[in-house]
DNA sequence: GTTTTTTGCGTGCACGTGCACGATACAATT
DNA sequence: AATTGTATCGTGCACGTGCACGCAAAAAAC
């Protein structure tokens, strides 16, 4: 690998100036410039990490996270994940601040505008999906702040990436599954949440999608929403089963699972059901054999991945590229669940 | 994060005694090593890796990669990753030299005398199973060249790591997924490879142990052997079928699947079938609704994987954790194969 | 009592990069 | 002719680490 130093010796300049023309900070001459890019061309040079990394340390980079409460699972091991590579980052003079919150909007805006006071270099946050909240991730950006979104996006903001899964692919997996496990005609139910998260509507977009071009056997009985309560949900459930005698399937697009997988096990019926997320009341239903399959988002990937994103854009200018941020889904069953 | 140098300051001492007493290298007194520890306990000092990087990058790393013959798509996806991480590690004095060879224990022998004579560091290798070869991998490990088996691992050898799936937990969960699409009493065919390959007799070990105990209702109508020939696979697949009018169900441990799935597809029957890997030609009998799920090994995580272990171990000493060697599998249906 | 060896420790350089500060040469101004 | 200004470029330091060299004092040998 060519270096600075090696690419001046060929052009016959100093380190200095080379420097001076792949930064582009000025004040070289036009013809000596285009000698040094010819050679870094040529050469393919690429700055070295180590050095970079050893040179960048003096300036300190604060990145602030605001992740959901920290009675929540699913963001806990979110949390893990960026907290695992925030130590990798250390050696690279990353601090990060993080703020664990509810969802609110309100709250949310007080956390941004706590974190700004801070002068953080760069904002992790999983948004809710309000105009406020675009808005003031747009005015970050414009402050020069880069954002990353993880595990929900908001649509049409400024914001450099979003780090998570594809809601509406795992919509079209989901019944794909459905398709399998379901032999002979059907009927579905859907469990969801409030209809403008996106990632509810998502996927019962891609579910239906498949369904009614591929699986036209599976008839969706009815869509019954319930709002991240148990106990609304074991209700609602209940209901729905009783409504309807001949179901034997049920999809569950995000939480609530508990109270729903509760319903089911007391109905003492043998239905096909595939939910989202692994935590652990999940992987309980599955290991009592209430969920057929459960669709993950790799969480910990989701927290480790976005603040690399972060990191490699603050030291390295690198903008990220699209597909390796959305987050591959994972299907754990009974047998897989480790 | 503290340095060296700060360490230095609280122990009242040089940098040079500091590196001393954490390096061992000798001559220091017994108390100003002891003090010198204690700071470095309590700071929880982590050697910087950039800087570590940089130190480190006077001394070259040479790394021998010995992976299966270049025609073999599998591996061509484990190359990848091995390519990708090499591309990374680059900036910290990496170098690798690869050798794509069949799957022969005299050729694999070869290489790895070739690569031995070039100097190596480290070597990762696909191993062949064989008893040879076992004998010279401990042989290199015992030269202080540590070797990590990728894909395949070599029981019992000297071996610093095994980066790969679980192949019996692989079998168990295709029993799952078996017991979750054939709801009725069910008759199972299994086409496997040569019995002297790990990752078949493991992969039925795990699929029966599974099926027994929870599954009963699906019983093995017969198990029988091809020898990646995708001729012999079509052959034997095509006798089974006819052997078994009833079976409606096939298990492929590993290759051959192409041949195997063109024989089910002339027959015009409706199996559930579960494959390995997700190579192309897989893929396209997956979107052809041959194969119902195909159970992936994730070759492009294992090569990067694999050499980062040995770059770690290389440069820093660390010792990889077992589990995070492991490789998760992956399912892929007609819907999410992208 | 002088020389040699041993023990314990400090210093300087290299690695690759970013950045501040100067240095040189030449043109424009007073 | 002396001064100021400008364009262009070189040099040195810092970052954290490993390692070679060497220096001082104490201990051992003569």
């Amino acid at each position: 690998m060519a270096t600075i130093k090696e690419i001046a010796e060929l052009a016959g300049v100093s380190r200095g100036t080379v420097d001076r023309v792949l930064n582009n900070r000025g004040e070289v001459n036009a013809e000596t410039a285009a000698r040094v890019m010819d050679i870094v061309k040529a050469l393919d040079y690429r700055p070295n990490k180590a050095g970079l990394a050893l040179a960048v340390r003096k300036k300190k980079y604060k990145i602030g996270v605001i992740l959901f409460s920290a009675n929540n699972p699913f963001f806990n091991e979110v949390m893990e994940g960026v907290s695992k590579k925030a130590k990798d980052l250390e050696h690279y003079g990353i601090s990060t601040i993080t703020r664990r919150i509810d969802v609110d909007v309100e709250q949310q805006l007080n956390a941004i505008d706590e974190l700004l006071a801070m002068d953080i270099n760069g904002l992790l946050i999983a948004p809710c999906n309000h105009p406020s909240i675009r808005l003031k991730i747009d005015e970050i950006v414009d402050m020069q702040i880069p954002v990353v979104t993880v595990n929900t996006d908001i649509e049409g903001s400024k914001r450099l990436a979003y780090v998570g899964s594809d809601y509406f692919q795992s919509g079209r997996t989901a019944a794909g599954l459905f398709g399998l496990l379901l032999n002979k005609p059907s009927l579905l139910g859907i469990v969801t949440g409030s209809s403008d998260v996106l990632c509810h509507t998502e996927r019962i977009r891609g579910l239906t999608e498949v369904l009614s071009t591929e699986y036209p056997g599976i008839q969706i009985a009815d869509i019954v929403e319930n709002h991240d309560d148990e106990f609304e949900s074991y209700s609602i459930t209940k209901a729905l089963l009783h409504k309807y005698p001949d179901m034997n399937a049920i999809f569950f697009t995000a939480g609530g699972v508990c109270g729903g997988c509760r319903a089911i096990l007391e109905s003492g019926r043998d239905l096909k059901v595939i939910t989202f997320d692994d935590v652990p009341t999940t992987i309980d239903m599955l290991k009592k054999g209430v969920i057929s399959i459960t669709i993950g988002q790799q969480p910990l990937r989701q927290g480790s991945k976005s603040l690399d994103i972060m990191f490699e854009h603050l030291t390295a200018g690198i903008l990220p590229k699209e597909d390796e941020c959305i987050i591959n889904l994972t299907m754990k069953i009974k047998e897989n669940y480790n």
